[in-house]
DNA sequence: TATGAATGAGATTTCATTCAT
DNA sequence: TATGAATGAAATCTCATTCAT
């Protein structure tokens, strides 16, 4: 479900997956490039023939983490056709990208998003309200289809909060699986019938 | 409800007030010392006269509203019986932190744990536990009366994470105020009959 | 024998004091000004109403140690005649100052000779002068007097040396008292007849 | 006979050459790390390309001295056996050390001990105990074979300390070389017969 | 005299980035 | 591409000293 979002083949996204590992675990500023390149088995400075810059690496890890994930979402979707199952896929994508093979840099992506500069920041902006847009229809269809009585907006954001919040306690492999995780967030915002 | 986390009399005071308040906005990472002179008024090398370190501003900051959050969560559940009631105290404790005057210093606790040392977490840790001892009670209460069919530890991080988010998107002083979005919260979690 | 360079009845003796104790312990730059303070009940600024500057205390100690052991060198030599018993006065007079009550003030004077700006050295070195003035007469009446065949300059720098490095070494109070540590430099400097 | 410390071939070498010589100039506390750069011709901020911490320099100048004193000294008492020869080497080692090529390196680890942290002191003790325990076996030969009446203990302890002031007073290439200097401290310790 | 807040110069250290080899 | 030495800007922090109260 979750394709992987780097090559190990390639010395570039190796490079992008070490770093997103750092990243994810330190935090961006407190990764220093000398530490992605010992990850990656290369000196600080030779990391500079494969990135323009640190932030160069961060912008890019995101950028895969995107357009992933709105594929991934697309595709989710393509298949769902009933309001239920249509947001059971929303809250799906969201885990499998927080907690799967692509656990890293999706969670840069979720909580970096501040270390990025301002005009690097708006040109993600574009691939994420893609994504969000996919979010808002979806959730709409499940207002309209009296569903749930919140707004679709404030749920959009109260659901994204509740996930997003999950990589810091979440640890898949225990006794809850991926699928459970994702049945109890579906019953926090469509609470069966009393 | 929010009692003022910092006196403005006492100049320590005044320097972890504008340092939460840079912290919060631009992040603790990205938030230099010489920033923090020049919101206080005085030279960078002052503020040594008042904290031992940068983390130290920090560890305090966050160590003001652990306190401060116990206490409010502590009195508003003391008069609040009924399920539903002390419900709706949890999420109003936490969202007029988030929002009211405690604003800055809400969001780095919440936002900027990693920053902090772990030893300092630690310490830390204990009185964050408590307040946390107080969700699980209360949630859990919930469960039994038949408010929720949700295990309460998990809508606990449910919950506090949609809150924590609320942070990166509502605005008060706007249409919702926080009355509204607490309401709002409290739907989330328990729905009107349908 | 050594009479005390500090009157504690002196705020300004009892700063010296203080300073004298810290500088011997931990080095003159590895010493603040807080801590002196610290150590003498009173806060580092109001250090500066009883000296100029942190300098200042060290030229202070300095000079009094200086006076004191020509002073009381003078006096050990006044009443001795024989090479040999002036000899000892030498040493017993280093030896006490170097282990007695003024200790710290002996070992700061010895070991922190260097931390003094050249000016306030030179100024110095007049105290100084005389008193090695009287160790050079003592050593050539020694060497008259057929005690020892070493250059009485150079005798008085190995000697110098060797009580001075008792400071690094020997711990009054043991089973080596002073007296006895006395008899041993002698012995160095003035062998048995064999 | 004092085999260079430092290889001017490699970087951190002569960084830890100048270091040593500015040391020895002015005293470690009094010593900047602009002025070793300047010294060595790089900038402060690359030193520690090559070293972790201005401690850290000085930790490495004393290691390397105490285990070039020790394996000469090791190499000196090696063909020599009668207890004078031998005694004689103990000194010639120490002062071609303390006014040879490796003047600076051996005249910091003589009187910047103190600059050392105490955790950093502890490990270079070992070397340093071995070092000793050598000058402590030879001075219990010469003690054995009766030629001083001092416990070897303490005249370790007078000897060393009248070699180490040396580098106070002592130039070479005046009149008095290395070679007649010894032959002074020699007899300080081994009167000729009287 | 004492306090305590502030200064301001300067110290050490960090670190992304460059570049000759 | 990789290395490793170096850059240089900027960061945190130290600390003697000043001064209004």
């Amino acid at each position: 479900m979750t394709a992987p979002l780097f090559d190990p083949e390639k010395p570039r996204d190796r490079l992008l997956s070490a770093a997103a590992r750092l990243f994810h675990r330190q935090g961006y500023a407190a990764t220093t490039v000398r530490e992605i390149g010992a990850e990656v088995g290369i000196l600080s400075g030779s990391l500079f023939h494969h990135v323009k810059s640190k932030e160069d690496i961060l912008f890019a890890v995101m950028d895969r983490v995107i357009s992933a994930m709105l594929d991934a979402l697309r595709a989710g979707l393509a298949t769902a056709t009933d309001p239920r199952t249509r947001l059971r896929a929303l809250i799906s994508v969201e885990l499998h990208y927080l907690h799967g093979p692509a656990a890293d840099a999706t969670g840069v992506l979720f909580h970096e998003w501040r270390a990025l500069s301002e005009q690097r920041r708006a040109v993600l902006l574009d691939g994420r309200s893609a994504y969000f847009a996919l979010w808002q229809q979806v959730l709409t269809e499940a207002q309209t289809a009296g569903l749930t009585t919140l707004d679709p907006t404030m749920l959009r954001q109260f659901l994204h909060g509740a996930l997003a919040w999950t990589s810091f306690w979440y640890k898949p492999g225990g006794a809850l699986d991926l699928e459970a995780l994702t049945d109890q967030a579906l019953t926090l915002v469509l609470p069966p019938l009393r």
